[in-house]
DNA sequence: AACGTATTTAAGTATTTGCTTAATTTATTA
DNA sequence: TAATAAATTAAGCAAATACTTAAATACGTT
């Protein structure tokens, strides 16, 4: 692995830097998933969605729009992202249609979002 | 609360609705500062830099630089953002200003950064 | 089959994001 | 104090986001 160097300075580590490289070189698979769900938890109005669904167990996006006041539209182009990563999952009722946390993502979202709280400002 | 409906289906769970509005209500100060550590998180780049960070302990811009393989403004520009919410904070020695995870969210962040492993897809 | 409802999709747009390059600040050293 | 080095800031720009409104699907009811 070459080292391309941005600085000169005399306490560079050359021996922490390519450690670096090759550590996140071992878990890039790994990282690339999380983030995404992270990126997709990282919108406010998705992280309340979420935290809801976590609460609710099940919404509908016609649920999703009353509670966020937000337009039908905006709330289901927002499903469709975190359905699209495998973050949330589909039953289908008549012609509504239930999302909820897919067991997938269960356990790593939960430990997130137990840090929501009343009072306190956890984070 | 007043209560503005999207949909006219006679499953619409009223009570279920107003409790949602309610409930996130409560703990709207909290999602509001976890929502902005998840989005900051969530980008590819930081989110690689508070591994690194968690793992070296601490890291300068230039450090960033040469593992990231980034410019040195690009990842001052990540780590202004994420020390303006406390993510992170500063030491200087020198010349060279140290990062690392800052005691506040250090906790919130091992959790989710534990996640991150060599060979299965944790998330 | 025709209509109404829940949801999704598509197109358009304003805002945000993340980089680039250039200029500036802060500290060290010759 | 002049030169160099590390880092930040600023300006500019291309790409991504998150909404809007309008149109399209899918299902159920009459």
């Amino acid at each position: 692995m070459k080292l391309e160097t941005s600085c000169i300075r005399a306490e560079a580590d050359y021996v922490q830097i390519l450690r670096c490289k090759e550590e996140l070189n071992a878990v890039s698979a790994s990282i690339e998933v999380i983030s995404k769900v992270m990126a997709l938890a990282g919108n406010k109005v998705r992280f309340k969605m979420l935290y809801l669904l976590q609460r609710e167990n099940e919404l509908c996006p016609c649920d999703f729009a009353d509670i966020l006041e937000m337009s039908v539209p905006a709330i289901s182009q927002h499903l469709r992202k975190m359905k699209d990563v495998n973050v949330i999952s589909t039953r289908r009722d008549g012609q509504t249609i239930f999302y909820r946390i897919s067991e997938e993502n269960k356990a790593f979202l939960t430990t997130i979002l137990s840090n929501v709280a009343p009072e306190r400002k956890t984070a």
